[in-house]
DNA sequence: CTGTATCCGTGTCGATACTG
DNA sequence: CAGTATCGACACGGATACAG
């Protein structure tokens, strides 16, 4: 989610953390610095009062967002019917024929 | 990668524990056992001596195939680039800039 | 052959409070 | 504004032994 926000440029970290709804500050910090060390993102700081700070993608993080969008769009498409197989899904050996088909 | 190894058709346990090289058992069922929960794979068991059961594709996991290849082939290429990446990441404040840049 | 059971270390994540 | 610190719950994964 981090990288496909970045896809439209830099972004400074409270931008990221109002776009990407529910996450805490802690998860957004932790996957920002692993998506830095694996040199997908850029961290540039501003020594300024207030302090600013602006992520982005590197060229490698860049060359990820097409493969990342087309399992983004998968993912899009098919959530719903994870979800049933999901509700549908019983391995009780009392009441499914999962263990012991007749 | 048991979705990529399946997309050459059924397979059995075995099969599947020979070529995901250094998979335990116990990875290899818990991580069926949630590609079933999910709809994406089939399990078809056997009654037999010694039992035969194997493991399909959906139509559901078949769909997500190319994706997957997509980002497959993506980590492929960049995988050393990430290594490498790693490698130089430095962020103690006593041996980079990253904190208070001079 | 096809798994299950158990122990155990580590990683992930939410929630909450706090800081330069 | 841009984070850090801490706690606790849970999932993941390896290792090993055992079972129908």
């Amino acid at each position: 989610m981090i990288v496909y926000a970045l896809t439209q440029g830099k972004k400074r970290y409270v931008q990221l953390k109002q776009e990407i709804v529910g996450v805490s500050p802690k998860m957004l910090i932790q996957n920002l610095r692993n998506l830095e060390r694996y040199g997908l993102v850029e961290r540039e700081v501003y020594l300024s009062v207030p302090p600013r700070v602006e992520y982005s993608l590197t060229p490698l993080g860049a060359s990820l967002m097409e493969p990342l969008a087309i399992l983004g769009e998968w993912a899009y498409r098919h959530i719903t019917d994870v979800k049933t197989a999901m509700e549908h899904y019983d391995r009780n050996p009392e009441t499914s024929d999962y263990w012991q088909p007749k």
